[in-house]
Formats: structure tokens, sequence, C-alpha cells
DNA sequence: CCAAAAGTGTTCTAGTTACACCCATGA
DNA sequence: TCATGGGTGTAACTAGAACACTTTTGG
């Protein structure tokens, strides 16, 4: 088959922002570059596209290296392009970020890339554009978590009210009340209360509940202002 | 300099969705492809991103090519990148869409490219996955101009309630209250009451409005739910 | 028995909806 | 003068915010 003439072909990578919430900040997940140029810099996790895989996929092949997880929450973020990003080479980069639940992470795989959770607040210098794309990550995550009930892939199944309420806190840095709070998310339905309690964090214990998946599913929509009734007319 | 070793490297295309509105309905900018293969179908406006220019560039001269316009609303939508979306050679498209004053669209220089408005609702076949880009659009539009002062890019400088109202009963196909939808719209403080009239649509005539350039951009965020006063909390 | 965290209700306010009539004008 | 589209106000309702005390239990 004929190729387009005259072009120029460069190389396309997949970098990942791989976030977790410890019960205390939100942690990032990052590589020591093995190779230069920035060797043993700091790095998201990233590799280039393959010939025969699409970009999501190339990004779940990623993730599954590097955390041995599948099936982990993954969403396109942004592609940057800028001419010069990686000096070596032109390298377009696709990100995506993945939320995921700290506690699954197998910590024995993260030696062969020497990979580090950082508090989101408190990182080392990355390499290239890599910050760019973290503080876009964060801005997206802060956005969406607003509108669609997202933040229970930090979560591990069972959770409790003041767990998903510091999730709530920590992203946004601010406290909410917890009356208001609890009414507000347990009136969107989706949650199933268990009969048993967490007793790691408190005395009395708090009780443990569990998404409801299929209104997690069909609920995934929102709450706007611009247009009265918006939920009707917004896809994800 | 050394280059990365053993990868492989592909075609990047830059396509844009450009999207207008012509009082009656959503219009969108096609092209007719002028090589191989589908030549002479129908297709987004796209090209290749050259050696020395970023993504956003490479879309602001695309569509500036096609239609003479610089300064046009832009925002980068999503990356495509399916091993064999293209059947001649792997290419990762990166899609943006637009949005303009369809008047200001110079009909001339479409002749160049055989560009044609569409309405959204009646579109002929079109090349590849461009119809999944499309799409995309529509939800992106749809969901952003929910909760962002974001259609005036579609209406020339001054314009009218009654056109404003169209426009986002065109988008959810939908009707508004008027009353309701004034004085919504109003509450934002984004907009400046002219002392003309629009008399094309009606013997009585609709005042002019015009955009409050400062306060637009300032109040660009919005108004959501997930959390209590969301919108100090969100970045565009 | 007491410190620490979980859980729960009510009032007030602001925003959203539903709804119907008058106005200005050109033909 | 009348048909057409533009403009306006109010009342009922609902959702969000503010606010403080009681419960449980391990140490």
């Amino acid at each position: 088959m004929m190729k387009y003439s005259g072009q120029t072909r460069v190389l396309v990578a997949v970098d990942c922002i791989i976030l977790g919430f410890d019960g205390e900040s939100y942690k990032l997940l990052l590589i020591q570059r093995g190779f230069a140029p920035e060797k043993k810099k700091w790095s998201l996790m990233g590799g280039f596209v393959q010939p025969q895989e699409g970009l999501d996929e190339a990004a779940n092949r990623i993730l599954e290296e590097l955390t041995g997880l599948k099936n982990v929450y993954l969403e396109q973020l942004h592609t940057f392009g800028s001419p010069h990003r990686d000096p070596v080479e032109r390298t377009v980069a696709v990100t995506y970020f993945a939320l995921l639940d700290i506690q699954k992470y197998e910590k024995q795989l993260s030696q062969d890339y020497h990979a580090e959770w950082f508090p989101l607040n408190d990182m080392p210098e990355l390499i290239f554009d890599h910050m760019a794309m973290v503080e876009m990550a964060k801005n997206r995550l802060r956005y969406k978590a607003a509108l669609h009930p997202l933040l229970f892939e930090l979560l591990p199944e069972k959770f409790t009210l003041p767990q998903l309420q510091a999730l709530y806190e920590g992203l946004y840095e601010a406290t909410f009340d917890k009356r208001n709070f609890n009414r507000k998310l347990l009136s969107t339905g989706l949650f199933v209360k268990q009969h048993d309690k967490d007793k790691e964090s408190s005395k009395k214990g708090a009780f443990f509940y569990k998404l409801d998946q299929s209104k997690y599913i069909n609920n995934f929509q929102a709450f706007l202002k611009f247009i009265p009734n918006p939920e009707k007319f917004l896809a994800p």
C-alpha cells in the first residue's frame, strides 16, 4: 500500500499520571528514569506506542507494567506536542490519568522501575513538561469530581463516609460540613450501607458503604446550571 | 544528538471540527478530500503536523488555511490512535474543535478546498473515524456550554437575547422559558445592553448586547453541585 | 469516665421553576 | 388594525448552607 509522501513521522508516547490517596493526602506514582537523557531523574511512567496497539491500549499496558493492575480507571487527558519538549527527538505525548486504590498497588513491582509515591504537594522536579501534565491532571480531577462520582476509584471496595469526606477535602483543600456532605452524598442513592464497621480510625467505628454498581453507571451524569435541568442533556 | 532506538515513528495529524450557527441550526464545515484514499469523500479539515510547529499551532494554521480566520476559539478535544484508523498508514489524529461566527467565514476561500457547511443533524458520510470525532465534539460542547459562557463564540460581536436563546435551544434540542432564560443569562453580569436594536427578525426589534470582556474572562468558571461552593475550586 | 470520632435534624435563604399578559412595529 | 416577536413580574417550591448536640467505645 502507498504511504503519504513528504511528511515527517514522529514518536508517539503515552504518559500516565497515576494518582492514589492514602487517607491523608493525594499521591502521585513516579519512576526514576532508567535511560538517557535525564537518567535517574523522576518522571511519569510512560512508553512508546507500539505498532499494533491503540492509545488506550498502550496506556493500559504501561499501567499494568508498572503496577500489575488491570481495570484501573483511566482517562485520556491531553496531548502534548511542542516540537522540542523532548530534547532527544520529537515526541508527541498522549497523557492519561489513572485513579487507583493505593493499597492494591504491589510494592515489590515498583522495584523494577524504582517507582515511588510522592505527595502531590511535595514532589521532586520532573523531566520535560511532566509537571505541566500533572497540573493539568489535578485540574481535571477537581473539575470532574465536582460533577461526577469518580473519587471512589481511589478507595477500596468498602469505605466509610469519613474516608470519603477526607478524599473530597483533600482534593479541594477545604473542609466541608459533615452533615451536609453526608446528606448530599447519600441523596445520590449510589451507596449501600453495610452492616459492619471500620474500627481502625475511631473507637465508635464508622459504617462501611459500597457503591451500588448499577446506579453508579447510570448516575455518572451530573448537575449543572447554565440551562434548566441540565442533567437531562449531558453525556459524561 | 542520539535518537531513541528501536521505536516506530508515525504520522501525526490535526483534525478540526469547525462549528458554526446560522440562526437556525448548528453547522459543521467539511471539505471534499482532494487526495486518495477516499478522494472526493467528505472529511474534516486536517493536516499533518509539521516539524517545527506545536499542536495548537498546527490547528490554528489549518483553520486559517481553510477559513482565513485567526483568533478563533479552538480547544483540543481528544486524540485518536487506533492502529488502522487510516488504512494507508498509521496516523495519530489530534482533534480540535473550533467555534466561529459563521458570518465571518469567507465563502470564496472555501472553493480551494471544496468546503461546505452541513447541518449537524444532516451530514454526509465522513471518512475514517471522523464521525466519531464529530460526536465527541458535540458532547463536549453540550457539556461545556452548560457550565461556561462559551457559545458567544458562535455569534457576532453584537447579538440579541432571542438569538442567544436560539443558540442554546439548538444545542440542547429543547425549548426554554424566555423569562427564566433571560433572567439567568443577565444575572451573570456578562452582558452589556446596547442602545440599538436588531430589526432583522421582528418588527419590534430586539436590543443588542455585547459581552463584557473583562468579566467574560473572570467568570469563565462554573456552577456545580457535588461540593459546596464548587465555583471556588474550579479552573476552567 | 473521658477523649475522640461518628452520627443526626432544623431553620433560613437563595435559586429555580412555572406561568400570562402587554408592548412596539411594519405591513 | 392586526399579526409577529420582544419584553417583563410574581408566587410556589426546592435545594443548599449554616449550625450543635448526642452516641459509642477503647483506653
